[in-house]
RNA sequence: GGCGCCAUAGCCAAGUGGUAAGGCAAGGGUCUGCAAAACCCUCAUUCCCCGGUUCGAAUCCGGGUGGCGCCUCCA
């Protein structure tokens, strides 16, 4: 397979640019995790799981990924919600952190390498700040210390706003402040009130302001100058904005060569979010519908687009992993116990892997390789089903070929990992439940249209099937046994 | 008010200068005692509208219309 070149939309340039890591053959990403003071919502998962495949491809492309996603576990919100809970700030967000935990490994996503959090980075965060105050880009005032947008020329580079647009805005951004040199100076410490979590610095206690962490995180981890920066699209402004700043200002050298922002779910025509109050949680999600059919869906669509969400395409994407399972379950029973040696193939497999790399590899486009998905599954099937060739060794040979790059894609896409069998019976099971079926019944009354069957007695099996039908199970005769489902509508 | 993104069949959705991927739904067929599943066939002379550039545009440019987003916490 000729390996094509990956390229990648850079928010920066507004424009596709070709991968080229700082060190050849190794990558150092960034990705802007949770704050953690509630559950996670789709569009959170969303972002996630598309960050979670672009880190799988470029590790099936070879590359040496180091995945750093951070807990943002000091924060404003956090400590207001404790306030509301009666919790302490930190072991809330430590709450959510492994509620964040239990989620994400139901979604199968990847462990990042590095999973910082603020309150353990703060010693380099008032470092940063000191050094930023060096440079004469930030100043203290009071017990806060204020980033001077005005004494950093490129601010604003990667929004695309100006100041002066800013400043007069039709926004509601809090202008207010004696305290600030200018409306638009972000805060990178912030004085200790009673009762929040505080630091010593050399400012009095404090904490963090809301962009700094980042700051500090990546260049602790990544260093000052890494490949890649992700997070949802709501972050270019301000916080990724204020990142750059914050790190280009105190090191004086590019943050990262690459922008990711990934684009939003909506739900009934409106981005999905906190403040608008229209969210459904990942874990609620998650007790309807399969993980991997929610992140089939996710998948449907390229990673920058908008995509919306609804219990219909849910399903259907559900409906889609149905027919990929049934399909590796038909191949895998079929493979087992029989050796193919090496010789020529039928069609050519490879075909599909080249389709899915080329679709990869420009920008992540997930809705194209998973057309080479589509094709490779139909080929499995053409090829189990109605084989275009009576050689069967010829035809075993190809479905072993077929079955491995089906094993590639599912690399790099964090699909159909799992035992097929396992996976269609967790998903009867969960429908059975949801259905409140008896599965005691259904399996006499399979026995009972059996035994009409092999007396020939048509009538009273189609009369059994029917009934089972009714109250929402399908049976299908199989070499194996007559098999049954739950019927999806 | 400033800035940006998007508009492709009944629905979802790729494609961004060379003559419309894929999926769902629908119709027909093969298979089956009947089914289910699977497979095969059919399903956009056309890409929101109007102009322009070009031998050639869904793709580039200009102007509309419609939807969404950022400018304030947000993935």
């Amino acid at each position: 397979m000729s390996a094509p070149e990956i390229r990648v939309f850079n928010t920066m340039q507004q424009a596709k640019v070709p991968l080229a890591p700082l060190t050849p053959g190794k990558v150092g990403i960034y990705v802007c995790g949770p704050t953690v003071y509630s559950f996670v919502h789709l569009g959170n998962a969303r972002t996630f799981t598309s960050f979670d495949v672009i880190v799988r491809y470029l590790r099936a492309r070879g590359f040496a990924v180091k995945y750093v996603r951070n807990y943002t576990d000091v924060d404003d919100k956090i400590i207001k919600a404790a306030a509301e809970t009666g919790e302490e700030p930190i072991a809330l967000a430590a709450r959510f952190v492994r509620e964040f935990e239990a989620d994400a490994t139901k979604l199968r996503l990847l462990q990042p390498d590095v999973s910082p959090k603020v309150s353990e980075t703060i010693p380099e965060i008032i470092a940063l700040i000191v050094k930023l105050i060096a440079n004469g880009v930030a100043y203290q005032s009071g017990g806060d210390v204020y980033f001077e947008v005005r004494k950093f020329p490129g601010y604003l580079k990667l929004s695309k706003k100006k100041l002066d647009d800013l400043l007069e805005g039709g926004g509601e951004r809090e202008l207010k402040g004696e305290e600030k040199r200018n409306p638009a100076d972000f805060a990178l410490w912030k004085a200790a009130r009673p009762g929040e979590p505080s630091w010593d610095s050399p400012w009095g206690k404090g904490r963090p302001g809301w962009h700094i962490e980042c700051s500090a995180m990546s260049s602790k981890y990544l260093g000052e100058t890494f490949d890649l920066h992700g997070g949802g699209l709501d972050l270019i402004f301000p916080h990724h904005e204020n990142e750059l700043a914050q790190s280009e200002g105190a090191s004086g050298k590019t943050l990262c060569n690459c922008w990711m922002h990934g684009g939003f779910l909506d739900l009934e025509g409106a981005k999905m979010s906190k403040s608008l109050g229209n969210v459904v949680r990942l874990r609620d999600a998650l007790e309807k519908v399969d993980a991997e059919g929610l992140r089939y869906f996710f998948l449907t669509t390229h990673y920058r687009q908008q995509l919306a969400f609804s219990d219909k395409a849910l399903h259907d994407a559900e409906g889609r992993m149905e027919y990929f399972y049934e399909t590796l379950k038909k191949v895998d029973e079929r493979l087992d116990a029989k050796e193919f040696i090496a010789g020529p193939l039928h069609g050519e497999p490879q075909r599909f892997l080249n389709d899915f790399h080329a679709a990869m590899s420009d920008d992540f486009n997930f809705a194209g390789a998973l057309s080479a998905v589509s094709g490779v599954f139909a080929e499995l099937n053409l090829l189990m089903d109605k084989p275009p060739v009576k050689d069967k060794v010829l035809v075993g040979r190809t479905l072993v070929a077929l079955r491995e790059v089906v094993r590639q894609m599912s690399k790099a896409l964090g699909l159909f990992e799992r035992k097929p069998e396992d996976w269609l019976l967790a998903r009867r099971d969960r429908q059975v439940k949801a259905k409140g079926l008896d599965v005691a019944k259904v399996e006499a009354a399979i026995a009972a249209r059996n035994a009409a069957r092999a007396a020939k007695n048509f009538p009273e099996a189609d009369r059994l099937r029917a009934e089972l039908k009714a109250t929402g199970v399908e049976i299908m005769d199989t070499p194996r046994g007559t098999e049954w489902k739950v019927a999806s509508e």
